[in-house]
DNA sequence: GATGAATGAGTATTCATTCAT
DNA sequence: GATGAATGAATACTCATTCAT
């Protein structure tokens, strides 16, 4: 960042591509980590692997971040930018049905197309300590806004919305790891037979 | 024990109540390597931690387990058992729906005396190629049959039985997972609501 | 070094002297290993000692070789090359008294130049499972090789060769070990009278 | 020792055979540690392995020999005996051609009878520190008035007495190593035929 | 005498991190 | 930006030795 302006002066036509550039080895470091953390775990998986699997320098991964702690971080941190996404955070007030229909829609569609970092979340998830570490407070906020809609949702249509929404947890959460524990081994079909069942049980 | 007239010969003071500080030992030991590996990951939990947190010494671990490795494995033979008890191998030809409603009160009440051992088998069951190290035939074995058992029982019963099971699986892991999500805090009404519905859903 | 150039490239400052610092510390390391592996023993030379008098960090030592054990075999390997070079396998058919004249030559020189493989050689040579794992098949080979040409030596010269051949033997071995075992205090003059009166023995 | 008046109360028939079952077990340790020693050396060698093999407590080894250190000098100090023994140190005077004679043939038989001996003496001759740690000054006393007087009896008998001596001395360490090296497989005419070229040689 | 549980210092090895170039 | 040599604290594990019984 300093000495871009150097830069700019030893090589002028490649400008600032070097942002691209940056951007882009940025994110080979982050995927490479990311599908070391999910596979082997996070301490199985040494800075000097992730650097030969990326394929360069273990000295270049502290450029770009500036501890292991720290690049697990932002890995998670772009999983629960997914996930905001998935809650979407713009209204304050109610999930009409065909908004829980989505809801349901996308959460298939994110299950199937971020396995690695739903294998990093379900092992981090488990350890307390670790886990609080790495979440922050919007996706705190975040979630107990959800729960709220959530709750409101159910309430409004099941007679005993309590066990129908650890039911919907329950069956949400389960899907997933029984997805990756099948090593994502699930057919089309199949995944859009399961929608349409907890489309009946849960839309009303 | 039994040969405990042998050893005393042998070793007229002490007589054998080394079986019986072994086995003590033993059980400390594994308990509190559980719970370490259960809350912390196996990775994060260092055989010093674990002896500290025992009162013993480093050394001693090695007088009862080979290796970390051998610790965990001794773990989750433990947790095997325990699943293959639920599992209850003792008859090959079918399900009853009484067995079935037996089976599911019983998985419940594991979830609850087992926390430690469940958590332990999330995070492990995540990679793959760690928990193909744990699990033993006997243990494959006995899930194959298992499932044999549930895809009859589903078949004769249900419309669509291939995504009942999916559903009925997705339910039983997922319920796991949040219940330890929770930290326990789950109210014995609320699971039992929980199990009621689940009978509702799938004892026909 | 051929690749000076595309290293350029990829490291712009450091160039690669990289690979002389490399063979220059791996030289250190090898020659102050073995220097502590001949005169204390390959169990009592620890990494912690290697890596102190070699002025270096432990986990340098592990950037270099593999292990302990990779460390020891390199050694050997050296000595096995300079055992190779003294058989000088070029043909196959007789050695004549010239060359036999020169092998002992040779031999003496080797041991006083390398007094501390030699030191190490007897030591491993003794324990025989140890000592296997070191040997490679190209040395055992040529051992055999030899043995064969010197038998033919014998053959065509004395009246009772398997015995002129153990004493042929053993006068080589007990030479090296006397003179290892006097701290190579012996005198150039004394050397070379012996050396005549081997060849005295056995040139003919 | 102390409590032995102890065990005489205890048991009056059994009186101090005692002794002599302590001296056997002693035996047995320095047996069992000795061929180990010898065998894969002094720190390969552990004492739980020893007392594995000899069928007792690891403590009670302790009971015998105050530590690893004193085992080995024990041991060590029976070869000494043995040296001893063969270097016959009745007299000051000189070695006539007859007890070189004996001499020689003895130290063959010597060989022959303990090459586990040799074998974990060789070991240690090597490594100077570790040598003269366990050599006492009776046998340094004993060797250098060996050396004076085969020094006399080669100077007696030929031109060259010193590279005669050099030659004996290395023929019969090198003679030993290759006997071990050969891992015993000597047949027993080879090593009369071995001994009687050394008759030649030396006796005159 | 005899046992083996227990200790803790020591060993080989790994790994996140730094830094000169 | 980029390299990889270098560090040292931490890790799993071993082993001589002690000690209560």
């Amino acid at each position: 960042m300093t000495n871009r302006s150097i830069n700019k002066k030893m090589s002028p036509k490649t400008a600032d591509q070097f942002e691209e550039i940056r951007a882009d080895k940025r994110k080979l470091i982050l995927d490479t980590a990311l599908n070391l953390f999910a596979n082997k775990g996070y301490h199985a998986s040494s800075i000097t692997m992730i650097s030969k699997k990326a394929q360069i320098s273990k000295g270049l991964m502290y450029n770009y971040f500036e501890s292991k702690q720290a690049l697990l971080r932002e890995i998670f941190e772009d999983f629960i930018r997914i996930i905001m996404n998935l809650m979407n955070p713009d209204h304050d007030d109610e999930i009409t049905t065909e908004e829980m229909r989505d809801f349901l829609s996308f959460y298939f569609k994110l299950i199937e197309e971020n396995q690695v970092y739903w294998k990093l979340y379900f092992q981090l998830s488990i350890k307390k300590e670790t886990f609080e570490i790495l979440i922050n407070d919007s996706y705190s906020e975040q979630m107990q806004k959800s729960q709220r809609l959530i709750k409101r949702y159910f309430a409004e249509r099941f007679d005993n919305p309590d066990i129908e929404i650890s039911l919907f947890t329950s069956i949400l959460k389960g899907f997933a790891l029984d997805y990756l524990h099948s090593d994502a081994n699930y057919s089309q079909e199949k995944i859009e037979a399961f929608k349409k069942r907890m489309f009946e049980m849960f839309l009303r």
